[in-house]
Order: structure tokens, then sequence, then C-alpha cells
DNA sequence: ACAACATAATGACTGCAGTCATTATGTTTA
DNA sequence: TAAACATAATGACTGCAGTCATTATGTTGT
């Protein structure tokens, strides 16, 4: 017992400060927007001096990083029981083009295009260790992974590259059709052009003789 | 004759004004790297004020989009000539590969990870209207239907899906890498992961029995 | 030549993110 | 209990992008 931390009374407040701070936060981006939130009006909200905000967060962005990473952190079991939901006897591509459509509906009907392009604001921006943000696409790429082997043993995917490189890449494909969407917005259906690039991957374009 | 304005030396003033904006930003950027360089040392090296940069460019971001843009302009023609090296007899599909290879090797070794990173962030914020960088893009979609259209009609390619969109797919592709490898640099190959995306592009992952 | 006009130039100003030397406060040690 | 310590809190300050009412200047119509 007496390995734990004395130091309750402090570290409790300056908690209660930094959840404040939180709360505060989370409250003015959804009601005013990730743009129009300044610093200034979230101290001013929580009641704290301005230097006390960079006591608990290294930056802005940091916080946007962690609020994010709340948002973003409850998809997984969406994405796991929307394959669930699939009867074993599907053929396994159907499956991966079907869970690719539904993180594209999810990233552009649920997450919504603010968050998603402060997300990818904040990847390239690299000020912030992104750690929490990519923990969410290792889940994804466990997902890919489990289908893709599952793929190769029943014989319908060929061994050539192994499962673990194509999940990477079809990972990756992934974040590229949401930047994408990012950039074409609100021009560009995430869905649509999603389902279409997986079964490019899947099929690819060779015509196959035998 | 008198259609032509006749606001010569206003018109000549300002474009000279316009022009040492632009140079200082040049010459400082060249120095000091695109995050280093403020307005306020543009317009002191330039010995304008600093409203007037205002009134030649409607942001910091237009200014390095124009810049960008001038980098970017001259990589068409490397492309074109990589491509004419090809030997007409070549496997189309060999030939997109190697033009993704060398667009990748351009992208990592010409322009560098400074310059990419910040027009992926300009894409990004859409302040700007990036018009020319994107055209940039339009001639390698191009490239990429030209090719594609060639393997339909030898019998090379599948001809199900119009080759006006993989085009689209195939450049959307190209620009999903080039992201990932600004979040992952410099831990990630662009060349090397390129060259294993189209590879999959190509030939899919599915078995293809007769 | 002169008035009316268009637009380039100006610099003080605002709003914002982030810093830092100083102060306040709870904890530990003697 | 008092001194020494660790760290949270503070707010004035810096540096920066962008704004705007005002001024300067070249052009055009009379």
């Amino acid at each position: 017992m007496h390995i734990e931390k004395k130091q309750n009374l402090k570290v409790l407040k300056a908690l209660e400060a930094k959840k404040k701070i939180y709360e505060s936060a989370k409250a003015l981006f959804e009601k005013n927007g990730f743009e129009n939130v300044s610093v200034d009006s979230i101290v001013e909200m929580a009641g704290i001096a301005k230097g006390s905000f960079y006591v608990h967060y290294d930056s802005k962005q940091a916080l946007i990083a962690e609020l994010i990473s709340y948002y973003v952190s409850k998809l997984d079991t969406d994405y796991k029981s929307h394959i669930e939901a699939f009867s074993v006897d599907c053929r396994v591509s159907e499956v991966i083009i079907s869970l690719a459509g539904k993180i594209a509906d999810i990233i552009s009907n649920s997450i919504g295009y603010d968050i998603i392009r402060v997300i990818y604001e904040v990847y390239l921006t690299r000020s912030v260790d992104s750690g929490a943000l990519l923990e969410y696409n290792r889940e994804l790429y466990k997902l890919f992974n489990t289908l893709i082997e599952q793929g190769i043993k029943q014989g319908e995917f060929n061994a050539d590259i192994p499962a673990e490189m194509l999940s990477r890449h079809y990972v990756l494909a992934l974040r590229g059709l949401t930047y994408e969407w990012c950039i074409r917005y609100p021009q560009m259906d995430l869905i649509d052009c999603t389902l279409k690039h997986f079964e490019i991957l899947i099929n690819g374009i060779k015509i196959h003789k035998s």
C-alpha cells in the first residue's frame, strides 16, 4: 500500500481542472465547430487562466486529438458487429467490400466531414503524437487481416502476397479514399467510390486467361 | 489597338510589387523552409507594407500555392518522356507500374517531403482554390487514361469498367499513397509501397479459375 | 487643365496560439 | 511544525496572419 502516491488532493484538483477544460472544449466544439473555438474562449468557459491550459495540454491540437479519439474509439464495435451479421457461407470478397462500404458510410454519415477533415489535418501536421488515432486503424487492420487470411485459406484469394501486407494496403487505400473525399467534398460520394475502388482492388483489371 | 488598356504605368508598378513579393518569398522559403517564414519577413524583404501583401495575395497559403505550382508544373514533361522511353511492345501493365514507380521516385527524391507535405495541407484546408495544383493531376490522369485505353484495346485489360473511371481511381490511389507517406515519414518507402500497391490494383487478389 | 474615378499602398489594429518568469499550493522531510 | 520541494496556476507578453479605414497615385472624361 505504500507505493501509492499520497499527492491526492493536489492530483485530484489538477485532474478536475483538466476535466473542466475538456468538457468546456467539447461543449464549445459541438456548438461552434472545430474552426470557431479559440483557446481563450475555452479557458474563459472553464474559468481558468490561459497558461493553465498549457499545463494540461501541449497544444490546441493535442486537445482536439484527445477529443477526436473519443469519438472514434466507439467505432470498432460497430465494424465488428457489422461483420458478424454476415452469414458464414458468404464469399469473403463480398464481406470485405461490404465492410469497406460500411466504413465509408460511418465516416460520411455518422462522423461527418468536419471531424474527419480535422483528423486528417492532425495526422499531417504531426505536432501531436497521434497514437490514439492510429489505434483505431490498427483495429481495422486486424479485421481486414482476419478476413483476408480466411479468404486465402478457403482458396478464394491468391497466397502470393502475405495477408499481413495486403491488410496494410487495404487500410491505406481506405485512408486515401477518405483523404480524397475531404479535398473533393461535397462533390464526391465516398460510399460509391469506396465500393468501386475495393472492387478494383480485389478483382484487378487484368484479363486472366487459363 | 484601342481595346488595349492604357493603365500601363499603374499596372506595371503593381505587377512589379507583386513580383518583388514573390521573389522575396521564394528566397526566404528556400533559405528557411516553408514553416519558418512569416508574412512580416516577406514584406520587410520586399520593402512594402503588410497591407500591400494582401492586395496581391488572398493569403499566405495562396502565395505558397503559387510558388508550389511553379515547382510542380515542371513534372509532366518528366512523366511523358519516361513513358516514351518504353518500347511499344512492352505490356501495358508493366508500363503503368513503371510510371507509378517513376512518380513515386520524383515525389520522394526530386520534390521532397517538405514541399509535398505543404501541398497536401493546402489541398486539405481549402482556403485556397488549388486549381493550379490540380492541373498537374489532370495531366497525370490523361496519361493513365491513354495507357489503360491501350491496354483494353490490346485485350490485356478487362473492359467492364470504363478507362476513364479506372484512371480516376489510379490517380486517387497515387494521392492516397503520397498522403500515407507524409504521415508515416520517414518510416515508409514510397517507391516500394507504390510498386506493390499498383501490382495489387492491376492483378487483384482473387484466384481466377477458368 | 482639372475633376472624378479606380485601385494600389499603407500601417495601426484585432484576434489568436503559444511562452515564460513569477506566484500559489499541496506534499514530504527533518 | 517549519523548511524544502514539486508542480499547478497565473496573466502579461510575443509573434503571427489577416483586416480596414484612410491616403496616395496613375487614368480617364470633360
